[in-house]
DNA sequence: CTTCAGATGCTCT
DNA sequence: GAGCATCTGAAGA
């Protein structure tokens, strides 16, 4: 019953839709089917076009960059120093190479049970849950959202799937900031781009 | 508050 | 074999 982002919200400019994804919220169907669902306060945009931060720079096509050759509206998730994920979201036209990375959120459904996939507690410890910002960094976020490799392709669009965005309302433009992109300055004249978006 | 090193494994050269 | 779109805890200012 819920409408979903449809494919036309993510064809669309990279870096209109990092922006205009801030403040909606995630929705993530585990596999018992609990549903957690959290708020974007953080995005960046990458540009394989243009951009040598973006994995497929300069169209460059290989096993783990394949993702983002995909249709608009694909879920782009990798691994990243061994340990942690990325969640992002594909962008652009069929085949131009982008996407937008999830960066930061906070809980907004079932906040209990994202705490619990983030620390590994147990249920009565509740100090971490009553901590704050423990969604803000992409590798914290896949970790509360119990997001890996396996969920990398996901067709966002689906509304019986197990990943997708609530419409919600569009961010309000005056609590939107941008600035430079966080952990890529192997990138060049890249690193100075302001393409990371945040409330 | 700040900096700093270590963890850890996949991907591409 | 090198490097990476990160996080954490420990130690210093």
């Amino acid at each position: 019953m819920d409408s979903i982002l449809t494919r036309k919200f993510y064809a669309r400019d990279t870096l209109a839709v990092a922006r205009d994804l801030l403040g909606r919220d995630i929705v993530r169907v585990l596999e018992d089917g609990t549903r957690l669902a959290c708020r974007i306060t953080e995005t960046e945009a990458y540009i394989g076009r243009t951009d040598k931060a973006c994995h497929a720079y300069g169209g460059r096509r290989t096993a783990r960059t394949e993702t983002l050759f995909a249709p608009p509206g694909t879920a782009y998730i990798y691994l990243i120093y061994g340990m942690y994920h990325c969640l992002n979201f594909v962008t652009e036209g069929e085949g131009e190479p982008a996407a937008v990375l999830i960066r930061g959120a906070v809980p907004i459904e079932n906040g209990d049970i994202i705490a619990k996939n983030r620390f590994g507690c147990k249920e009565k410890d509740m100090t971490a849950y009553q901590k704050k910002n423990f969604l803000n960094g992409p590798g914290k976020l896949c970790r509360g959202l119990a997001l890996t490799r396996t969920q990398n392709g996901l067709d966002l669009t689906c509304p019986a799937g197990r990943l997708y965005v609530l419409p919600g309302a569009p961010p309000d433009p005056a609590q939107v900031r941008t600035g430079k992109r966080i952990g890529i300055d192997y990138a060049e004249e890249a690193v100075d781009f302001p393409w990371r978006f945040y409330l």
